[in-house]
DNA sequence: CGTTTACGTTTTTTT
DNA sequence: AACGTAAACG
């Protein structure tokens, strides 16, 4: 038998060596999807003379893509870097850069991101007139982006508005479209919906990719929606060669798009469909699975399935509420140190939450007691605004006209060119029926005069310098030193002094870093894109932080549920519909399935929310943890417990920080944990005698004043200039020497 | 045109 | 509490 098999159970087995046809894997948590998804494509390439070129395998982030293609090389050989293994996003990316021109769109398109797209909206709100608290920008985002993903045209909106509010949605929907078109961008949901409309409107190029992927793999096809499942039933139409992979109890993504049924109706779209159900758990302990079995048994709309373990027992779920969240937090805190003084590796551990704002007391916890940490997710790195400044620049160099650049920059760095005069050079741009940036080359005739119109003629002649790099075909990186010289923008940065600034040109520094791994400016730019918060995520030894929804697909030894309280988890805003509710509890058998060994689940009884203290209720969820699988851990048990309490607690008050009551700034904070999830080329513990000169990332230079423990935990006192002493963890901290 | 200030909104979750 | 936008001032 071919090693390909080997140590599969029989129903995985029997997925892998499927003939041809449609398939559907009802994949349990931990079930070994990923495993049957490498085999099958190796089985196919070895034993089915399928070509690599032949496959398109989707996976849900790009990292999960990365690694599949990599477990496929290590079965088959580097002959398997001929495959398609992406995103539904980067596959179709990669279709549109190819034939997007027969919709009208040009091959340089631009990718718009939820922040563009929800900008551009609120320009047309504006431009029609409507009011902006009767129709805010985001919630009209939201249902364009539902109407896209269900592949609703905007004149379909219309036709289906009953109510007036309908019909205005529909108009702003409409104008968005054209906006789009003009500035030769896509939207997240046009990447899909484009695609899709390509196939439809132009078969032949349908018939070029579905006879090229002969075999089509879908994992979480429970996350699909509409649009997706329909690409995936036109591209699979003629060879019926789909094997799509998901598990309904893990559809967490219905607030986009994504729709349960897909794979519910899978059996329905092919009726020759064999459905294969894995239920052996190959992850959690015993208990951690009668629970999350306990907990997704109380949803009704599902199909039913029932996941087991051979493995033991195990421990029972540990239950803690602290008094408030800087309690829960140190209990988090105390017990990762504890676990780690007895052999779990940092890398084991993970932190949960329901929403982002809670990470900050987790946060705060961690860095008092020096544990190594990354927060996954948040504000992400490409979001950040002088990164966000430098990429808009790239853009507008592949694409002249993309206006959400444009009007990010024409006044970055600072040239006189106020709101009135983008006004003007708009209104022109649109009456004129020109190219944004044209309309940018004629602002005299705009009506734009003095130090705009200055301001916008070094506009342009920057651009043009710039624009001529790329036709040279500079490298990216090359192209963005140039930019930073010519526009003043690295002078701007540094000269202000502030630390924010100096940290603004550190990340600066970073993305050319990024940028230097590629080789063409467009290739660079749809990576930036295109990246998901999950492809953040890489083994180094630190306990992750993230959201449940992030944490989708991953595993951990030791997981912590945080701020599970009703409101937040479930969320307020899905406590009123059952269905909604459902999908909480799904992440809730997510959460709580991502454990291999120990399963913690906290809470607070008060907490922090908009700044003002609220007493919390326990999550509704709890009542469905079989209460015979709990531990109470709460009380603290011994002299010792106690003691670290109080340890933390004061010296958390008596730190030497010149700031206020609440610990750390959200800044120093924000600073603290972007470094954490971009390490760079840091100082070895080792390097660090007491004396010497160094650089903080965050904080400048300082005098390291007194060094204790070694290794991995080894910490500094360092006194930096107008700053104090801070105790800093050198393996953690972003340390240079002078 | 740009900076400062006041007020209102925010927190679901993400490609 | 923190961030962004709208208004007021220089």
């Amino acid at each position: 038998m071919s090693p390909l098999l080997d140590g599969l159970n029989q129903e995985q087995l029997e997925a892998v060596t499927h003939g041809q046809g449609p398939l559907l894997v009802i994949a349990g948590a931990g079930s070994g999807k990923t495993r049957v998804l490498t085999r099958r494509i190796a089985y196919l390439i070895e034993e089915e003379s399928i070509h690599p070129s032949q496959i398109l395998a989707i996976t849900f982030t790009n990292k999960a893509a990365a690694e599949m293609k990599v477990r496929v090389a290590d079965l088959i050989g580097p002959e398997a870097k001929g495959m398609w293994v992406s995103t539904f996003h980067s596959a179709c990316v990669r279709i549109l850069r190819s034939h997007g021109d027969a919709l009208g769109y040009g091959k340089n398109f631009a990718i718009y991101d939820s922040d563009d797209s929800e900008k551009l909206i609120s320009l047309v709100i504006g431009s029609l007139g409507l009011d902006s608290k009767r129709f805010p920008a985001r919630s009209l985002a939201g249902q364009i982006s539902n109407a896209k993903s269900e592949l609703v045209s905007p004149a379909k909106l219309a036709d289906r508005a009953s109510h007036i509010m309908e019909r205005r949605v529909a108009e702003v929907y409409r104008i968005y479209e054209e906006r789009l078109k003009a500035a030769n961008a896509m939207d997240f949901d046009d990447l899909i919906v484009n695609t899709y409309l390509l196939f439809d409107e132009h078969p032949a190029v349908l018939d070029y990719y579905q006879r090229r992927f002969v075999h089509l793999l879908v994992d979480e096809y429970q996350d699909t929606n509409v649009a997706q499942n329909g690409l995936v039933m036109a591209l699979g139409d003629k060879n019926r060669n789909v094997f799509v992979v998901g598990d309904s109890d893990q559809s967490v993504y219905g607030f986009r798009g994504a729709d349960m049924r897909n794979i519910l109706e899978f059996s329905k779209n092919f009726d020759d469909a064999k459905v294969i159900k894995l239920e052996q758990n190959y992850r959690s302990t015993q208990n951690i699975l009668k629970v999350a079995n306990a907990i997704i048994a109380q949803n009704s709309n599902r199909l039913e399935k029932n996941l087991w373990s051979d493995q033991g027992d195990g421990d029972k779920v540990k239950m803690f509420v602290g008094s408030d969240q800087d309690e829960e937090a140190n209990f988090v805190a105390t017990t990762i140190h504890k676990e780690n003084a007895q052999g779990t590796r940092f890398g084991d551990m993970a932190v949960f939450y329901r929403i982002n704002s809670n990470s900050r007391s987790i946060e705060e916890a961690l860095i008092r007691r020096a544990i190594p940490y990354r927060v996954v997710g948040g504000t992400r790195f490409y979001d950040r605004k002088e990164i966000r400044d430098v990429v808009s620049y790239l853009r507008l160099l592949v694409n002249p006209n993309d206006e959400m650049s444009l009007r990010r920059v024409c006044n970055t760095p600072k040239r006189g060119v106020g709101d009135a005069s983008v006004l003007r050079v708009f209104e022109f741009s649109q009456s004129q029926s020109l190219p944004a940036f044209e309309a940018f080359r004629r602002a005299s005739e705009a009506g734009v005069s003095g130090r705009a119109l200055t301001g916008i003629a070094s506009f342009i002649n920057l651009i043009d310098d710039l624009t001529k790099l790329v036709a040279d075909q500079t490298p990216p990186m090359a192209i963005i030193e140039q930019f930073l010289e010519k526009s003043g923008y690295r002078e701007e940065l540094s000269a202000s002094g502030q630390v924010d600034d100096l940290a603004r040109l550190d990340n600066i520094t970073e993305l050319i870093g990024v940028a230097s791994e590629h080789q063409s400016l467009e290739e660079f730019l749809d990576s930036v894109a295109l990246v998901a918060q999950a492809d953040q995520i890489q083994d180094d030894n630190v306990v992750t932080l993230m959201t449940v929804h992030t944490a989708k697909g991953l595993e951990f030894d030791l997981v912590f549920l945080t701020a599970f309280e009703d409101g937040i988890f479930p969320h307020s805003r899905s406590l009123y519909d059952e269905s909604e509710l459902e999908e909480e509890r799904r992440l809730c058998y997510v959460a709580v399935t991502r454990a291999r060994k120990k399963l913690f689940v906290t809470r607070a009884s008060k907490r922090f929310v908009f700044g003002s203290e609220s007493a919390s209720v326990p999550s509704r969820f709890i009542d469905e943890f079989p209460p015979s699988l709990i531990e109470d851990v709460s009380q603290p048990k011994s002299y010792d417990e106690l003691r670290s309490r109080y340890f933390d607690r004061s010296r958390s008050n008596d730190s030497d920080r010149n700031s206020t009551s609440s610990g750390i700034s959200p800044t120093q904070l924000a600073k603290f944990s972007q470094r954490q999830s971009n390490p760079g080329p840091r100082l070895e513990p080792s390097q660090v005698k007491v004396g010497i000169k160094v650089v903080h990332g965050s904080w400048g230079e300082g005098f390291v004043e007194e060094v204790s423990g070694s290794g991995s935990s080894m910490t500094a006192v360092i006194r930096f200039r107008g700053l104090g002493a801070k105790k800093v963890m050198i393996s953690h901290a972003p340390l240079k020497l002078a």
